[in-house]
DNA sequence: CCTCTTTATGTAAACGTTTACATTTTTTAG
DNA sequence: CTAAAAAATGTAAACGTTTACATAAAGAGG
């Protein structure tokens, strides 16, 4: 491999000239621009962004850290920031957490080694030591899927609470009284605690007692929605609705329920959070909450890039979360208005599958 | 930020000494090993592994590419990539090419210029320039989802011709003679070609005269699969089951069939490829052709390490792919063969669901 | 206690750029 | 045509490691 040494000396000119052609080619005369060019292509020259990186102490290079690829919402929001930051010819090394602080941790440490310029991260770990590290050290950081609203850290996320409390609403406008909630673990992440506290709000303010066996927490899987949404069925009191606390879930739970022999929406609604691209090819076709992933995680890359270069002071991007309404929700059977009538006594021949 | 030569200066000793605790500890006398090592804290060390990438000439850094990384089978790979390259330490960038030769050139180029050690490349452009260069360049790289059998590379992939044939071969084999296929564009990477070609040389060996009627091509996206079924089923005479050439394209062409008042998979029966992690949550829990996508994405990442110790051949990783049968497929309605019985006159109380 | 071997440490160049500063060349204008 | 100003180019140090080689220290055997 050749070298801007070996450039220059084909050329007959100095590194500098070389250099120079390559970052801010109008200081350079037409004439040894050319000559430089000709020796470029000659001698096979391949541009070392590497060492340019060691001597700027910049690596173009930034670090995303998501907990799971394979869930929709973060491959959208990966596709986001990877877009705009190709634009801006910056590389991006994806890493993955599977929800494991650890793991989040030591990604950070290997990616901080690697001269990254910046960091977004989808954390695990709101409150810990990791982000406060990054503060101290002045590292350029933007949490992206973030529940912080206020505080000295930039932030691209979603109003969760609201978000639970209009999934919640809506199911309630719709006549539901026993809605459950399959919420991703609360000691995993925060997100589903906001939401969760948004569901518990809005059916006090629409006074629906809560019932804590109506909510189950599970792990942010596929399987974890089916399995819980079967435990719920489970209950004696089995809810109508149940809000999930992401369409990952929600397609496990709506998978569940069939299998448990409902047919939806008539039997069960159910909403989901996120509205992940394939949500409405789902059968039911989702309804959910929907947020922008993907100008989500561009808004974080932009935010970010912004930040490398004037710190300037912390922002908080809270965008625009909306109930998406489709399939999978509707009014339930029976509608029980006054409370004289028992739900579980109804002779609907459907309560056969309750079991 | 403190260097090395921070740190030795301040435990008295030569950088040399401060390097050799960091990359081989038992080369040091413990006395001076602990003197390094609070020096280190003492200045709050950090290592720079980019300033050691360009000593050393390797980034620990590979790049991986990726035509749609929303594509569920594309990011499960990418799992497998990134848990085995973790494991050895190693970062990957991720590029995103959206099926576009261009985008795929140009990432090539930023990635080789950041020094990544290799290259895995699930490439839309197999016989391409690009790989060529790479060749003789002798960049360490594997194709991913690759369909070159033999040749000069390293590859780890499938028989797509083969999957397209026992995909075709099953719906044969449930009663079937006027299959369709949704094939993603053959002009934008031959997996869908390939896969076509098994399809149709089953066809033939059943007897079945191939209608080119039946075949269309189409973006790789959910919106692809669902126009390009209503394309179909608006022929005179439509298909009674599709091949769709992956489960990306299933699911709309299943979104698609279903608007159309079609109910599956009485009334079409639906073959996808992959077996991406959402498949059997689908309604109707998609039959399709599996491919190990997390495997073949570790598998290919444990080639590349290899490959980038020690060069030697390349080698082909031929994964294998099999049917799995689940709900959305069925026997067509009515028999078209001359047997004389008639199928939907059958009592099967599963019908009754058919409206 | 001395020599020989082994082990631990130090020295200094190298990796391929960038960039502040110095120097040369070109342009401008009188 | 010349001096001054402006533009282009050159010089050389710096970035933070690694590593071949040289040197010094420690351990072994007599």
């Amino acid at each position: 491999m050749s070298t801007m040494r070996d450039v220059a000396r084909l050329a007959q000119v100095s590194t500098a000239t070389v250099s120079r052609v390559i970052n801010s080619p109008d200081s350079v005369r037409g004439k040894t621009r050319k000559k430089v060019l000709r020796a470029m292509k000659m001698c096979n020259y391949k541009y070392n962004a590497l060492a340019r990186g060691f001597a700027t102490k910049k690596s173009n290079t930034i670090g995303l850290i998501i907990p799971n690829i394979n869930n929709p919402v973060f491959a959208e929001s990966t596709l986001g920031v990877q877009e705009y930051a190709d634009e801006k010819q910056i590389k991006v090394i994806l890493g993955n957490t599977s929800y494991k602080v650890s793991q989040e941790e030591s990604l950070i440490k290997a990616l901080r080694e690697s001269q990254v310029d910046g960091l977004i991260i989808t954390t695990t770990n709101p409150k810990g030591e990791i982000i406060k590290t990054l503060i101290t050290e002045k590292i350029p950081f933007v949490l992206l899927f973030s529940t912080v609203k206020g505080g000295p850290v930039s932030v691209v996320g979603v109003d969760n609470y609201r978000g639970g409390y209009i999934a919640t609403e809506h199911l309630i406008s719709l006549g539901h009284n026993r809605i459950g909630m399959i919420a991703g673990s609360f000691s995993v992440t925060d997100r589903s605690y906001h939401r969760w506290h948004g569901y518990r709000q809005c059916l006090k303010d629409h006074g629906i007692p809560y019932n804590k066996n109506l909510l189950v927490q599970t792990g942010y899987s596929l399987s974890g929605g089916r399995d819980s949404i079967k435990q719920l069925l489970n209950q004696e009191l089995s809810p109508s609705a149940v809000f999930c606390s992401n369409d990952y879930i929600a397609l496990g739970a709506i998978k569940g329920a069939r299998e448990a022999g409902l047919s939806l929406p008539e039997d069960l609604s159910i909403v989901g959070f996120d509205d992940m691209p394939t949500a409405s090819y789902m059968v039911p076709a989702l309804t959910t909450i929907r947020q922008p992933a993907y100008d989500m995680g561009k808004r974080a890359c932009e935010l970010l890039l912004q930040k490398m270069e004037n710190p300037g002071k912390p922002e908080q991007h809270m965008m625009e979360t909306k109930l998406v309404v489709r399939e999978s929700t509707a009014a339930p059977q029976e509608v029980k208005t006054d409370k004289s009538e028992n739900y579980w006594t109804s002779s609907d021949p459907r309560t056969n599958y309750i079991l």
